[in-house]
DNA sequence: CTTCTAACA
DNA sequence: TGTTAGAA
């Protein structure tokens, strides 16, 4: 499949598929137009960057982070588990941190009511 | 119409 | 990242 229809499967915009590209996050082949061609697999590849992405994982450490995952052919290094550990401990303090608002809110809410049963 | 590269009020 | 220009 081309970009626009990866694009539409994944949500990602086209712009962020050349990135991702840029950052060896994901490998297209290209037709001798020198149009980009995706394979089917590449979908749930993108779906992953846009999870790590959204988990916080900065894009640029992403294909150093995950070799075994991305291009790289590499195997995991001593450094590559200590840096997975490392943003799973930063993944456990947005829990937290997501914790505690959910309970300003909870808090804020009980009140409300209150307020608006007074 | 879709994609490509490069660059920025 | 969006967007845009000009070309394929």
């Amino acid at each position: 499949m081309r970009i626009g229809e990866l694009s539409r499967r994944t949500g990602a915009s086209v712009r962020a598929l050349r990135y991702y590209e840029q950052q060896g996050l994901l490998s297209a082949t290209r037709t001798p137009g020198g149009h980009r061609e995706y394979a089917d697999s590449d979908v749930d590849k993108v779906a992953l960057v846009q999870r790590l992405i959204g988990a916080g994982v900065p894009s640029a450490k992403m294909a150093q982070i995950f070799p075994c995952v991305f291009g790289g052919r590499s195997k995991p290094t001593i450094e590559v588990v200590a840096d997975l550990c490392e943003e799973r401990e930063r993944i456990n303090g947005m829990i937290d941190d997501l914790l505690a608002s959910r309970a300003i809110l909870d808090d804020m809410i009980t009140d409300a009511r209150v307020a608006a049963n007074a």
